[in-house]
DNA sequence: GTCTATAGATGGATAGAC
DNA sequence: GTCTATCCATCTATAGAC
């Protein structure tokens, strides 16, 4: 019975994927709170409580870790941005508003991020890696813009009397105020407006990131 | 002669201030355009043709260097802002229009990052130490937030009757815009829209950027 | 003051026992 | 497959010669 090859061979597998799983979830949250540099491999095993060979042998390398953390976070995310995208345009017979199109963007990020989510952690990844990723990611993010085509051209046929170049410069304007919605930021302006800025008040904050944008986009 | 206590003094500071300026130099521009960590002491000193002491000689330390150019290019980009709005508001009897204090804003980092502009290493330098930066830039990001103050009391005399916590949220999202203005966005954005959107184009873009900016603050 | 040589520490990766 | 022990590269910082 001590022969591993006498045991169920889905006992093994589902310990090789706990392990798996441990050491995700474990770099993806020190990673998030503390950057990616700062964060060592022996940190990541010790916090996942496995050996310190199990991120090479179940991820090949620490950059591959991390490439593969964010390729399945960002791509659940856009997932979520395209299925409200794809709603909003059922509800509307194939034709959202401006309103509706930028609410599909900036309301699944948001979400993430709300206080009592267990996405923060993810979403925080996902912040950290639009500045501090790799060449692998930082190569992903500039060309691979497919999920934000199919926004673009929905702005395009939203306002089809604007000019194409610029919806582009609007949608770039717009996913500034997305980017921007950082901690770090959060904080600065609940520093500068002596605390009256609520950024945990998710839906008003929402409402208001819409009014601005949908201006912009209106005039 | 050969003594050096009978050398001119001058000659000794200047060199060892070419010494320093070099170094200086040097390290702003292989941060630029690399990253903070990945630029060694050893890359610097070589860049700049100065011995591997250098940096801790002059600085102190390669945190202490990089703080020091941190402190000054923002002090620099700050006064340059302060000193728009304070022409905007002479220009129109102390109370300058949205549009103009938005201007006074965003146009010191455009001019300092366009392309024939010798500011624009700087520019990039700035950009990279708010995601990249260390824990001491970090802590002046966030409670460092004086010039900010001054904008922030211009927008609410401009616009009396917005109650102040729209203000702080507005301007957040305008900070967002400026923020986002990175090569690699840019980069992005030309490939999202088949190379339409022209960047160089500093004027241009400052004026869309008003525009989205001012309308969304009408609202 | 400048420069070389090196200390001292850290981290990614892997060989080899079990 | 798991884990320990270790290799090897890299980096900052500094001591000490000149």
């Amino acid at each position: 019975m001590t022969d591993p090859l006498l045991q169920d061979p889905s006992e093994t597998d589902e310990a090789q994927a706990a392990t798996k799983a441990a050491v995700f979830n474990a770099a993806e949250r020190l990673f998030a709170l503390h950057g990616f540099q700062n964060v060592s491999v022996r940190d990541i095993t010790a916090e996942a409580g496995v050996n310190l060979a199990s991120v090479n042998y179940h991820f090949g390398s620490k950059d591959a870790l991390l490439f593969e953390i964010f390729r399945r976070r960002t791509s659940e995310l856009n997932r979520e941005r395209a299925r409200m995208l794809h709603e909003a345009a059922t509800r509307n017979g194939g034709k959202p508003t401006v309103r509706d199109i930028l609410e599909a963007y900036f309301a699944p990020p948001m979400r993430w991020a709300a206080p009592d989510n267990d996405r923060r952690i993810s979403m925080q990844f996902i912040i950290r890696a639009r500045s501090e990723g790799t060449a692998d990611m930082r190569d992903v993010l500039r060309n691979d813009v497919s999920h934000l085509e199919r926004f673009a051209g929905a702005l395009m046929a939203a306002r089809p009397d604007l000019p194409k170049e610029d919806v582009y410069w609007r949608l770039h304007f717009v996913l500034g105020m997305v980017h921007n919605n950082r901690f770090a930021e959060f904080d600065r302006l609940h520093h500068l407006s002596g605390g009256i800025t609520r950024e945990g008040d998710t839906d008003a904050l929402l409402r208001r990131m819409l009014d601005f944008a949908e201006a912009g986009f209106t005039a």
